[in-house]
DNA sequence: GCCAACGTTGGC
DNA sequence: GCCAACGTTGGC
């Protein structure tokens, strides 16, 4: 019997905002960046196997002094090699990645909405709602994570 | 800056 | 294929 592959199409993507903000993303050209840096296989597999044009995602700011959840972004090209791989000068430099083999990748994003406040860390982690939500789990590394439908509404719902 | 909790690497 | 050592993430 065939099984119907059952699609995700909330997630949540990692980035530090010294590194790449949500207000960078809205200074880029068509407000549109490449979601490039990604050197974990399970983000990457999630990437380049499930994400799909139309996905959204909360934009997620990590290390930084109040981590939390900054916006919501929608996926507009699905997943492609990513360039700095091949650049030695790039700090995502990785020799085992060829053009002709390539090994990471990432997907376009463009900005759809900034939330006028960060929804804390602290406050999704008290929310008894979002206990299936990768995030709030210990020990959670990933930069990349699925967001469960429910929990995805719920934390929409909860910002006032 | 510390360090827990991971993921990755490489010797065997 | 095991697992110790090492590197990284990311909250605090």
């Amino acid at each position: 019997m065939k099984v119907k592959q059952k699609y995700n199409h909330y997630w949540l993507m990692k980035s530090e905002p010294s590194v790449f903000s949500i207000e960078d993303l809205r200074q880029a050209e068509n407000q549109t960046n490449f979601w490039d840096g990604v050197r974990n296989y399970q983000a990457r597999n999630m990437m380049r196997d499930q994400m799909k044009i139309g996905d959204l995602a909360f934009f997620y700011h990590s290390s930084c002094k109040v981590p939390g959840i900054v916006g919501v972004i929608e996926v507009i090209k699905s997943a492609y090699p990513d360039k700095t791989a091949l650049d030695p000068n790039s700090p995502y430099f990785d020799p085992r990645h060829t053009k002709q083999n390539p090994r990471w990748f990432g997907v376009e994003v463009k900005l759809v909405k900034i939330f006028d406040k960060i929804i804390p860390l602290e406050i999704l982690k008290k929310n008894t709602k979002l206990s299936d939500l990768a995030l709030v789990k210990k020990g959670n590394r990933l930069s990349i994570m699925p967001v469960p439908e429910s929990a995805w509404l719920e934390i929409l719902n909860s910002k006032n």
